[in-house]
RNA sequence: GCCGCCUUAGCUCAGUUGGUUAGAGCGCUAGAUUGUGGAUCUAGAGGUCCCCUGUUCAAUUCAGGGAGGCGGUACCA
């Protein structure tokens, strides 16, 4: 074994849950985050940005420890020894933000804040260590027509992406009615354990979409083996308070209303449960009242969302088409949003309660299922007009073409590389061109330019297979004026839709 | 965190019953084409065969350990 010496090169990759996004994809999702963004402005919404970094503390739960500091967050220290942490979601910071301006809001503050969040935990299919929130909260309104309005709201979005009707469904639910079914069934939840056990209840009906009734059951009481022969410990229920959970869950109805008479009598005579039920009530009566019916808001015992700060309705907006990927399997986008009303938050700064209701969309996931859907413009994708450079000599005349192109308003470039013609071309088709400006001798003796419709060449090039053929016919060009460049390129751009550039 | 599988060229993967020059397809670069992206043909570049230790005359191949990736599961604000 002979050591060579080598000198050191770091390998370049990109942090493991983490992706970087080429022109195509960030230009289609600003245009869908634009989409997204008008609907919220159309509401009313104001626009904040908040720091990337908050203090650890004010995040709330996830505390670094001595051991752990990098549980769940990125966290680091501070030159004065305090703790930082990258935002893990946008409601913390808003509530930070909301008691630190309290006096100075107009109240109820409504907001909608957009951008990347941070979760150190292990990346999964669809699931990144890096990703996008877009959410929109209503601070300081405790009534439901805050919630009722969030529905609106969510359904609004999906069809302003042009998501139809019948491929989405905003599922509500209520935490008041869950906690009522809990007490209904004799868990006591005043002391610790009965809290545990809560979770434990919850979580296991969080799971009904994967592991069906069946799955649950299993979880509420004793516990679960999975394939890969993992035992998960059940929340060791009695059988007859997993049968008063699974009625709950098995409560079906025909509208929201219908859906409500049958929630009744399952909370019992629970204070808590009733007050859930008769919130649904009146979100129901708000969202008949402006026409959003079952056909876009339906109420769904199974949704449970986040475990620790919802107090009072929740929803989720979940996609309900499916499509096939790339390897051919079936796939169900689930779930792109979600939400709630949590009236705790501020509270753990101000010692007052403020209510808040909120929502949050999953960009990332959102975009994917566009994408999916075939949704997205993908003219979005084309490249700029490039100027060849034919002559090094005659480098003023090819600036001069692309300062008038620009003076136009046209996305243009000239050709800034060292390589001759047919490596400019290449470039200039690898970065989707959609045409091409040349001027050699020849058209210079003429006085003209010529166009190479990059576009209508590819299509050309599907019916030639002789290459002599190909490059005798000079597929897609026409030769112009000089004079004549940008009207002779804009009426090009014309034929995709892509104008003069705007 | 737990369970299983995997790691050879930029990508997808073959292969070496342990032996000297490790392969294919795609991609990339260039030529055929004196001024043209596609197709075709030709050539070229590109590898610590994941890392460390051990066994061996010899390890990309075998053994042990580690790291990374993938899938499931748990947690998920």
């Amino acid at each position: 074994m002979s050591k060579k010496q080598k000198t050191f090169r770091p390998k370049a990759r990109v942090p493991k849950g983490l992706q970087d996004e080429r022109a195509t994809d960030v230009v289609q999702q600003r245009q869908m985050l634009d989409a997204i963004r008008h609907v919220f402005d159309l509401y009313g919404f104001e626009a904040l940005q908040t720091s990337a970094l908050e203090y650890a503390d004010a995040l709330g739960k996830f505390l670094p420890d001595a051991d752990r500091p990098n549980e769940g967050v990125f966290s680091f220290q501070d030159d004065d020894d305090q703790w930082l942490s990258l935002r893990y979601d946008l409601t913390a910071p808003l509530a930070r933000f909301v008691a630190q301006n309290y006096d100075a809001l107009p109240k109820p503050f409504r907001r909608y804040q957009e951008g990347p969040v941070w979760r150190n935990e292990k990346p999964g299919p669809g699931r990144f260590r890096q990703f996008t929130q877009f959410d929109a909260d209503t601070v300081g309104a405790a009534g439901m027509t805050a919630d009722a309005e969030m529905c609106s709201l969510m359904s609004d979005i999906m069809e302003n992406l042009g998501i139809a009707r019948e491929d989405y469904e905003v599922r509500v639910n209520n935490r008041k009615i869950l906690d009522g079914v809990l007490e209904t069934i004799g868990l006591d939840l005043s002391d610790e354990a009965g809290q545990g056990q809560r979770l434990t209840v919850l979580r296991a009906i969080d799971k009904l979409d994967r592991l069906g009734i069946e799955g649950v059951t299993l979880l509420l009481g004793k516990g679960r083996k999975d394939e890969s022969g993992d035992f998960t410990k059940g929340a060791e229920l009695s059988e007859d308070q997993i049968a008063g959970v699974v009625a709950f869950l098995e409560v079906k109805g025909t509208s929201r209303s219908a859906i409500c008479d049958a929630l009744a009598p399952v909370v019992g005579d629970s204070q808590t449960g009733l007050e859930g039920v008769a919130e649904l009530r009146e979100i129901d009566e708000l969202l008949t009242a402006v026409g959003y019916g079952d056909d876009r808001v339906v109420f769904d015992p199974g949704i449970v969302r986040g475990l620790e700060y919802y107090t009072g309705p929740v929803w989720e907006i979940e996609l309900t088409f499916e499509t096939t990927n790339e390897e051919g399997q079936q796939v169900r986008f689930g779930s792109v949003g979600s939400g709630g009303r949590y009236d705790g938050l501020v509270e753990r700064f101000k010692g007052v309660k403020v209510p808040a209701t909120g929502c949050s969309i999953g960009v990332s996931r959102l975009f994917a299922a566009l994408r999916a859907l075939g949704r997205l413009d993908d003219t979005e994708g084309y490249g700029p007009v490039v100027v060849l450079v034919m002559d090094r000599d005659d480098i003023k005349s090819y600036q001069a073409m692309v300062q008038e192109l620009r003076a136009a308003g046209i996305r243009s470039e000239m050709y800034l590389g060292e390589s001759g013609m047919r490596a400019q071309v290449k470039y200039a088709d690898k970065r989707r061109a959609p045409l091409v400006v040349i001027q050699g001798e020849d058209e210079r003796a003429a006085g003209e330019v010529t166009l190479k419709d990059m576009v209508l060449g590819t299509e050309m090039s599907k019916t030639i297979d002789d290459n002599k053929e190909w490059r005798e016919e000079q597929p897609a060009q026409i030769s112009v004026s000089r004079s004549d460049l940008v009207s002779g390129v804009q009426s090009i751009l014309g034929r995709y839709n892509l104008g003069s550039g705007k």
